[in-house]
DNA sequence: TAATTCGCTAGACCGA
DNA sequence: TCGGTCTAGCGAA
């Protein structure tokens, strides 16, 4: 029974040899018997297209008998056929150039220079293939296979999703000295966690009382131990929290050092870590490493999570709401050397790392899945990727599809050119520093995409030949096409239409379901899509990048946000504020239903596609003057709805490069004065806060100010505290890598408040000055300004030695 | 090598 | 020691 037809779902596909020639294996696993397993295509090749300049019979010619020479080899294209595609809106005749090899086609670009433009070369094979075959990874797909090579592979319609058998892990490295070293720090223990079973600990040569730990001969008896452990619970989805950068390059460097065996794969071949970028990427052969760190990192950029740090901790606190079990780094090794009561404890902060690990993955896996369905990328590609990749990846497919030639990508000096030429962005109106009272807040559903959609605006549906008059001409005088759709707008629309197709499906479904949790992911994962678009467009190394495209969509947008706010003023409202889709307006007490005339007013000369909404009402508002000068903040407010809900934007109090007492009191005054309206209970709160942070009682992890130091630390060319609380860390040997946040507390000791700046972790007091007069103050004293409360007043008084009247 | 621009604010730096 | 300018980080949309 060596051919068999099987339905499977798609996991990975990696670029891998086969008998010394190049192959791709895809990992599978089969509907029914949900056994996971390898299987190999060496039929797919290679290409990529030319575009010949001259003539086109004779450049086919010369290429194939073209010879290139590397490394001792020689090779040339395999084969070269004519095809029709299309470049823009042009058909045209390409050639279609065949290597043997992936690796042989960027050779073979260089070598065809001479006789045209390239396209699509720098597409990896891996992508090429599941581009190519219309395969969606986490999808199912029928397979024919003969032994372990694939005879044919077809995607096959369904919303059905695998499920894998999942494991987290974590390690503990003995590190006495500073960074740990895998030539000398050995791994001391290793945690696992998987759904389902208890969570454990493998260590070794110290005596455990607790039952969570397995305890082996050695540290190479527990690094192969956890490798058969991958094994017999035939994981697929192995999570770590940045095993990408550390847990797993780490056991490799260390199993070298100690000769271990490890294969943590399905198949016998080693880890692959490769630069992405700025951080590495570990890829285990046979199963999806599903590294966490980048998905939390994506979470927070996409706006989802907002966390002080990227740690564990941070991540398993902000996202599901819980605490873990904490030890300080440095203490590590000495628990392991101690034994007893820190050992134990060590042992359980390990294990709950694991716990925590892969509470965060299950969670965060669903919207991971659904993106990577979207995207058509691998679950492996897509829990790394940033939004601009996901869109990407999405076109590259559709324009596969449509016969377009996928643009390439921009060379160095083109992105230069582009970067240092932006576009103009969104409309941002000044409010007037004070109270308000009577709002209403509106905005535009999904602003930029539906002007996307709604003007056609796409690379190539620009200036095109066969609009004149008809065509849509935005703002700053650019034509598009308004007969034949874009691919931009199309693929865009189609999200936008499968999202509502998904949320109208979500009302029928019961809300405590798992259909209703994938369809939520889904949805999620379409807006994230929808949301990129117009940043892709802009994007100076995007392959669909168009100044004209980026451009026009805000033009347009400052257009529509300009032109409601005209219609509001006409119509007796009072636009306080407006910031890119948004405007609060001001109306009279019980004129609420005006506010609804208005909206269909405004809604009845846009664009289809185009739609104001009544986000909420609210009784009372605050906007409160810049720092420099009476003109009012922008990006700055706080409104109260009907139930009492607080919307707070821009304020100190939602940075994290606040200390947490001056982001506490802020929200407290901005509490009490919208709720209550009550200034001197305000006023109260805030000498309150003084005279503690005076009296020195003030808790000093509430003093701490957290900042991502986001260069290099010699790229710096002034010393800021974050900068100067970084250098002492590292100097204390403080596991603090580049690029990392943070925290820090400004002590006493030093003259400039970068010197006072130390590590939270070295802290042992805090300046009560500094906190009360450039963190306290200057957080509420703009509010209380707002509300005619004499500012200085307070300031003197607040900060005299004589509290005692108050 | 990995989405955009607009806007606020701090702290350092520098010259008077 | 001041005020202006600049670098840098973070948030709004």
């Amino acid at each position: 029974m060596r051919c068999m037809k099987t339905r499977a779902f798609l996991l990975d596909v990696e670029s891998t040899s086969l008998r010394g020639k190049h192959a791709l294996r895809l990992f599978l696993k089969d509907e029914k018997t949900k056994r996971s397993f390898p299987a190999y295509d060496n039929a797919f090749k290679p290409y990529y297209y030319l575009l010949p300049k001259g003539d086109f019979k004779a450049v086919a010619k010369k290429i194939v008998s073209l010879k290139v020479r590397d490394r001792g080899k020689e090779f040339g294209a395999t084969s070269v056929e004519e095809v029709e595609r299309v470049i823009g809106r042009k058909r045209v005749q390409l050639l279609k150039v065949f290597a043997q090899d992936p690796l042989h086609v960027p050779k073979l670009h260089e070598a065809t220079k001479e006789f045209g433009q390239s396209y699509e070369h720098r597409i990896s094979f891996a992508k090429r293939f599941l581009i190519d075959n219309g395969l969606f990874p986490c999808s199912l797909c029928e397979v024919e296979l003969d032994g372990r090579m694939i005879k044919s592979i077809k995607p096959i319609e369904s919303p059905a999703q695998p499920e894998f058998s999942t494991l987290a892990f974590d390690i503990e490295v003995y590190t006495p000295a500073n960074a740990p070293n895998p030539a000398k720090d050995p791994v001391i223990m290793i945690s696992a966690a998987s759904p389902g079973d208890s969570p454990m600990v493998i260590s070794y040569s110290k005596k455990f009382s607790a039952d969570f730990v397995e305890t082996v001969p050695s540290e190479k008896a527990a690094i192969e131990r956890f490798c058969e452990l991958l094994r017999e619970k035939k994981v697929d989805l192995l999570c770590s929290y940045n095993g990408d950068a550390f847990d797993l390059p780490y056991l490799r460097e260390r199993s070298k050092k100690i000769h271990a065996s490890f294969y943590p794969g399905r198949v016998l071949s080693n880890l692959r870590t490769r630069q992405a970028g700025i951080r590495p990427v570990t890829r285990v052969p046979g199963r999806i490493h599903y590294d966490v760190y980048p998905v939390v990192d994506f979470l927070d950029t996409v706006g989802a999570v907002r966390l002080p740090r990227m740690t564990l901790g941070h991540a398993y606190a902000e996202i599901l709401g819980k605490q873990k079990t904490d030890i300080n780094k440095l203490e590590i090794h000495k628990a392991w050397d101690a034994g007893g009561a820190a050992l134990e404890h060590l042992a359980k902060y390990n294990l709950h790392d694991s716990v925590a690990c892969l509470e965060l993955a299950q969670h965060t896996l669903s919207l991971e899945v659904e993106l990577s369905r979207l995207s058509g990328e691998t679950l492996f590609d897509t829990s790394r990727s940033t939004t601009g990749q996901l869109v990407e990846s999405l076109l590259m497919r559709r324009s596969f599809e449509r016969g377009e030639v996928i643009p390439n990508k921009p060379k160095e000096p083109e992105v230069q050119a582009r970067q240092q030429n932006p576009i103009e962005g969104a409309y941002v109106k000044t409010p007037e520093a004070g109270v308000y009272e009577n709002l209403a807040m509106l905005d535009f559903k999904s602003m930029y995409p539906s002007i996307i959609i709604s003007h056609n605006i796409d690379p190539f549906a620009l200036n095109c030949d066969c609009c004149s008059k008809e065509a849509h001409v935005s703002p700053q005088g650019h034509k598009f096409c308004s007969k034949i759709k874009g691919l931009v707008p199309t693929t865009l629309e189609e999200i936008i239409d499968a999202r509502r197709a998904v949320q109208a499906q979500m009302k029928k479904t019961p809300k405590e379901s798992n259909e209703y949790k994938q369809l939520y992911a889904r949805q999620w994962g379409l807006k994230i899509l929808a949301n990129s678009y117009y940043g892709f467009l802009g994007y100076a190394r995007a392959r669909w990048y168009s100044r004209e495209c980026a451009e026009s969509t805000t033009a347009w947008a400052r257009h529509y946000i300009k032109q409601a706010i005209e219609q509001a003023e006409k119509a007796g409202f009072k636009v306080l504020y407006a910031d890119t889709d948004s405007a609060l307006l001001q109306f009279k007490p019980g004129e609420e239903k005006k506010i609804e005339e208005f909206r269909k007013s405004v809604n009845s000369l846009l664009p289809e596609r185009m739609e104001l909404e009544l986000e909420d009402f609210y009784p009372r508002g605050i906007f409160v003057s810049k720092k420099q000068g009476d003109a009012g903040a922008k990006k700055k407010y706080a409104l109260i709805n009907r139930d009492g809900k607080i919307k707070i934007r821009g304020f100190e109090l939602v940075r994290r490069d606040w200390s947490r007492v001056a982001r506490r009191l802020q929200r407290s005054v901005l509490e009490v004065l919208l709720k209550e309206g009550d200034v001197k209970k305000a006023k109260e709160m805030v000498l309150k806060v003084i005279v503690e942070l005076k009296s020195g009682k003030t808790p000093l992890e509430d003093c701490v100010i957290y900042t991502q130091v986001r260069k290099k630390i010699k790229a710096y060319e002034i010393m800021s505290p974050e900068v100067s609380a970084l250098q002492k860390a590292q100097e204390a040997g403080l596991p603090y890598g580049e690029y990392s946040t943070i925290g820090y507390v400004i002590t006493r000791s030093g003259k400039s408040i970068s010197e006072k700046a130390q590590p939270i972790e070295l802290a042992k007091d805090y300046d009560a000055d500094y906190y009360v007069n450039n963190q306290v103050l200057p957080a509420v004293l703009k509010i209380l300004g707002a509300l005619g409360v004499d500012a200085e007043d307070l300031k003197t008084k607040g900060t005299q030695k004589g509290l005692g009247d108050w």
